[in-house]
DNA sequence: ATCCCACCTTATATCGATAAAACTTTGTCG
DNA sequence: CGACAAAGTTTTATCGATATAAGGTGGGAT
């Protein structure tokens, strides 16, 4: 491996002085800068980032953490943070928790945290207290629904208005059963239970009964259970004449489930998904759905960090994400 | 921040006995490792990888470079090779590239290279010409369709074969103007280009002439411009009875056009994808697509890591993935 | 001529760990 | 009981860079 010190060698000057040119430093002659650079491109030379971030502390990268790489709300969340991030010269590595408490603890551990700069967390398995006694040593910036530590960076996406917008939507379309689909009534913190109770929201604002029983899929997320449990509603006789599905991801297994089960959409049932991925414009009918901005939510995790790592002492930030609704063709139109 | 001396002196040992307790070396009796554990325990310690790194050599990590996170046949295999990682005890990483030349030398760069012990490259922007001239120090292991220098690992997918099977499916079932969506005639070594190579081998096993004009969308890759093609190849009277779309996300915005001009699938035309991802079960209708075994393709890339990490010096393997035609419900049964 | 200061360069110590070898203790066996 | 190997622990040198402070220039002011 060329180090420093070969390059040093072949410029004739100090390794110091080496340093000083590839970091930009003032008070090198031009002369010596010119001699060290053609130095460096002779030996093909390449800085030692673990060398560097050893003495420095400065790695020059951000990680995030995401339950799923393969979850497309996540992946499209990191492909808008790494553009952020690359406009501000810095570079994202992406990890995956499996959405497990063990894996995040892992990916926190500051072993892991040590590799980059400053971290961002979407919050999946862990509880509140654990959180809590993390080191912060790099900047963490949490992205979740639960309550968080208040000392950390956290930016919290508008579950329970986003839930009353897609449910209140289908209501005044004419729906007076509308399923939620991947909802959830137990647990106090989850995603699933935040946009379950914006759900019951829509309901008491427009003054119509909530049935219990039209909950489907209790905390589970995919496009197949969904899929499977609009098929067992409906055979059920549990009848739903709306569905919000809590994710896009869902309401395509939703979509499916009413095509096989030969209901109209948005004829006879309309379906409102939450996230706007990109695929939802492409689904059969286009998905109306719910919209967090992701490029405003990747931007402001972007300032968030950059805020923080130029004042690791800066007083924590809690925000809240905007969403709104994206009409498209899965629900009728209103009377 | 605790460091390992730290450890070593509310311990009573010295840093080199810390060291050989928490990597598990032999030679350390129980009594002394119980003390280490103990005051690692009580100062919170964690090591700094960065040291480790800089002494050792070893990351525990693998990097996957690829060309964005949300597309989604990239974010399933990260997924997959996550899985196939975690199990064998090291850790991914992924990282976008955007498809350019530029990024993919900078993460290819030694200085990137050097933060994992092998990285994983699916290659998009970069020239063979390019590929050769780089330093190899951790293992490279190249993802891609293209001819790679024969000095890497390489993992290459039957792109032909699978359109070949695909678009064989489409003739058989009687369909005789096939169009093939993201096709590409013009460049050398892209994917698009060898899947519409399996298209047109396809053409001539029947016996049935090519009509280049059916080659749709060209070079392009989102479902957006995919729909935009189906519109305007139906406006232009080309009259396409069947559709290989060269990726399942180009096949939604096939479906999506389809639908909007009325057409039914599978009963007037037929539409067969490409990649098998898991949200092509629940397109409406869904998905009939090539599946190129990720399971089996992260297995192999992980295989070929380890192999490689433990021996560098042993010689470069290039092995070919295999395909399969998975059945269902966008094609009309076969006569 | 002397001093000062801005400009440029380098010597030294250090970041936190590990490899290799040296050293000490314990155990076994004739 | 002494020799010698095995087990257990420490010393020393080092990975490749950067912070700090000290060491040289040369030119202008006094």
């Amino acid at each position: 491996m060329v180090t420093m010190s070969d390059v040093a060698r072949l410029a004739g000057v100090s390794v110091m002085t080496v340093s000083n040119v590839l970091n930009d430093r003032p008070y090198v002659k031009t002369s010596t800068r010119d001699r060290v650079l053609a130095a460096v491109a002779e030996l093909g030379y390449e800085i030692n980032l673990s060398a560097r971030h050893l003495r420095s502390g400065q790695t020059g990268t951000v990680g995030l953490i995401v339950p799923r790489f393969s979850h497309p709300y996540f992946a499209e969340l990191a492909d808008a943070l790494a553009s952020e991030l690359t406009a501000r010269g810095r570079h994202l590595a992406v990890e995956q928790s499996e959405a497990s408490r063990e894996h995040e603890l892992a990916a926190l551990s500051r072993a892991r945290l040590q590799r980059y700069d400053a971290v961002v967390l979407s919050v999946a398995g862990l509880e509140r207290e654990e959180l809590a006694t993390l080191a912060e040593s790099p900047p963490v910036v949490l992205l979740g629904e639960r309550e968080m530590p208040a000392r950390f960076d956290h930016l919290q996406l508008a579950n329970i208005e986003g839930a009353r917008l897609a449910t209140t939507r289908l209501l005044d379309s004419g729906a007076r059963r509308v399923a939620v689909v991947g909802g959830d009534l137990q647990r106090d913190d989850a995603t699933a239970r935040l946009r379950t109770d914006g759900w019951i929201a829509a309901h008491e604002e427009r003054g119509l009964p909530v049935d219990e029983r039209l909950v489907l899929s209790d905390g589970r997320y995919s496009a197949e259970e969904a899929h499977d449990a609009v098929i067992a509603a409906h055979a059920a006789g549990l009848d739903p004449d709306g569905y919000f599905a809590i994710t896009d991801d869902i309401a395509t297994g939703v979509l499916a489930a009413l095509h096989r089960l030969g209901r109209a959409v948005p004829e006879e049932i309309g379906v409102v998904g939450y996230d706007n991925l990109v695929a939802s414009a492409w689904t059969v009918p286009a998905l109306t759905t719910i919209d967090a901005g992701r490029a405003e939510v990747a931007r402001t995790i972007a300032d968030l960090i950059e805020r923080r790592i130029a004042d690791p002492s800066a007083s924590p930030r809690h925000l809240v994400g905007q969403v709104r609704l994206i009409e498209r063709d899965s629900v009728a139109p209103l009377p």
